[in-house]
DNA sequence: ACTTGTAATTTGAACGATCAAACTTTCGTG
DNA sequence: CACGAAAGTTTGATCGTTCAAATTACAAGT
């Protein structure tokens, strides 16, 4: 193998120009079948591949899309944006585009970053995800017109002026249809253990829970404030407050949780207690919760990715869409097409399945709002 | 904002050619400290980065280093991967290197993304993770000279032949540390559950803990054997197992286990049995065991890394090396400069720090072998 | 001062692809 | 049957960088 094939080489072979060979690969569509057919041989006969870098260079295309992997290693919950990472690879391969990662120290250095990349032609988009309130990164791709997509909506202040493309996992409808569930199964006292107030996400986790005891009970704010506790995240933060909650008096029978950390810690306070028919659901159905039969609310990555991707390329699209533009599929004036709220799903697990029904092993479809969610039994 | 800035732009405005800027970049040394400090001045006013792809079109080098996701999210210990891509990603960023992902069907797709990246000027090198008996990634790597490190060791057949680079966690290492710590402790009847016996990783690991109770106790592998247990990867079917061998008549006193998955399920029906002084060690030192006071055997990943990229581009060098040449650090006959093996490191947890000594808060230094493991309480 | 060697810098030519425009063939039509 | 438009194909230029060789600047040696 003495060098690797270039378009000219295949030109040659099939004898036509370089940049008929060009226009099979890139716009099949305008050459003549005959021609066609007689370049894809030469292409497969001397296993030709198109030099990425060269057609980036000229393009200024590099079908690649970056992403900061965030240097913390959030213990359970780290593993939400990995799954996200895995789903969107594949889902990007299928359009022909890839990842690439890159570290940063802070916002700032991921900029620099930002910068860096864009200019070297080394990506056409940015993921970012981990967002908080006035965040510099969207400010600045914004400004500079970097195709990007959020994963995470806007909080605070940037709600409004939010004109950019993101992607978000609706936490209120994943708390809303747990709480529903456990309504559902009869109970009444459910408590709910959130993140301390101001956290976007906490909140509305929160706000899908409240409503739905609203609606059930008739519970005002400050009743529910009253069923309410916060702690930050960490199994064994979760478990000391609630080993206080049991020592102090109370009246709950379930808890809804934040976060999956919070929802184990908690189940293992119910456990030793010994309280053994004290449902407990959590949130982002992480590995954990499978494996230790915690009920959770399952963000779908997938679609996340899917979501992501869409916003990025459009529906179907090959290539990223230049942004602040007119988008394909703005036609039939559907919904907002510059953001998506992805609804996740509750996965039923021993967790919740505990008492006041009856707790028999077959009891499935009795009390509970059938067919609402997924029920999975370990596996 | 008209135009990037090139390297031509920076010439013009420091007043020197465009190979002097060039030099500037890739070997500050061979031209003169004014001369430098001008043309850097320059480049600063003007904000100038290097066009990565015109770059990697000249020299045919892309300081990327990809890597195939696995598409199997495998719940506990797909995190394992992920936290290498972290460390990875991270001190590749420190050598200038960034990371690719992409994904593939199976092995042969695999290979045929392997040509187009490397065709394309893509990547410099892979990883490969997950590598099995007669892996044919690895002889299409070899036989193409493409630049490549495996983490995982070559097992079988290819073990012999295996001159090519590799890094892995000593399971071997981890394990008799692990069986060594509950023998200190004062069990004895100490057994093992692994995988089906075949898999390399599985009996490495298995092996350490064979060695550890030879050594103490003098059984030999018929004994042993019978110390032994195998099942499926997954909490479920350990849990069973362990269930079964509860049920029958059983002495057993603690259980080293091939993994977290399977320690995890150990420990459910050791719960579940009420025997609550059953010390469980697992692998992987997953989220999981940390959040459920799970002993493992911490796979320091980051040292991985590390010795993933010293094989890949020398103890300090920041671009691959060509494969199969003598490596700069060969000099001082230091070991085999083609393989690493990382120690992994014992974390000790609640789960393996009950009886048979007196199970107190404080009890640590007692008999275990003090120092030789890192002790972590619940955080 | 004059060679000689080395350090510092510059110049022309790639690298492999696509773009834009020019050219040639094909085809429908009056 | 010639004409013009559309379809298909080719040609020259270009993307931004580094390589290789050529040139110039500078210091030391006889």
């Amino acid at each position: 193998m003495t060098q690797l094939p270039t378009v000219d080489d295949v030109a040659r072979v099939a004898n036509v120009s370089r940049q008929t060979v060009s226009n099979v690969l890139n716009s099949p569509g305008i050459v003549k079948p005959t021609t066609r057919g007689r370049v894809e041989a030469a292409i497969a006969e001397l296993g030709y591949r198109p030099h990425a870098s060269a057609r980036r260079l000229r393009t200024r295309q590099s079908s690649t899309i970056g992403v900061r992997l965030d240097p913390v290693t959030n213990g359970i919950s780290g593993s939400v944006l990995d799954r996200y990472l895995h789903a969107l690879t594949e889902q990007a391969a299928e359009r022909g585009m890839r990842i690439m990662l890159f570290t940063a120290n802070d916002l700032d250095d991921e900029i620099e970053q930002y910068r860096t990349l864009r200019d070297g032609a080394d990506v056409d988009a940015f993921v970012v995800t981990a967002t908080r309130h006035a965040d510099p990164r969207i400010g600045w791709l914004t400004a500079e017109r970097v195709p990007f997509v959020s994963f995470g909506r806007p909080w605070g202040a940037d709600m409004d002026a939010a004109n950019h493309l993101w992607v978000d996992v609706d936490g209120f409808a994943g708390h809303y249809e747990a709480t529903r569930h456990l309504i559902g199964r009869g109970h009444t006292r459910i408590g709910y253990i959130g993140w301390p107030a101001g956290s976007g996400t906490g909140d509305e986790r929160r706000r899908g829970w409240a409503v739905a005891m609203n609606e059930a009970f008739g519970l005002d704010e400050a009743e529910l404030e009253l069923l309410t506790t916060r702690t930050e995240e960490g199994v064994p933060q979760a478990r000391r407050l609630i080993e206080t909650m049991f020592a102090a008096e109370h009246d709950l029978e379930a808890l809804v949780c934040v976060s999956d950390s919070v929802a184990l810690g908690a189940m293992m306070a119910v456990n030793e207690a010994g309280r053994r028919s004290f449902p407990v659901i959590g949130f982002d159905n992480t590995p954990v919760a499978q494996a230790v039969g915690l009920s959770s609310v399952e963000q779908r990555l997938d679609q996340v990715a899917a979501a992501t991707l869409e916003l990025l390329m459009g529906a179907t699209g090959r290539r990223v869409l230049p942004p602040g533009e007119k988008r394909p599929d703005d036609e039939a004036g559907a919904a907002d097409t510059r953001h998506r709220l992805v609804t996740p799903k509750l996965v039923v697990r021993r967790s919740s399945h505990l008492a006041p029904v009856e707790e028999t092993e077959s009891a499935d479809a009795g009390t509970a709002p059938a067919g609402r969610h997924h029920r999975e039994e370990m596996q």
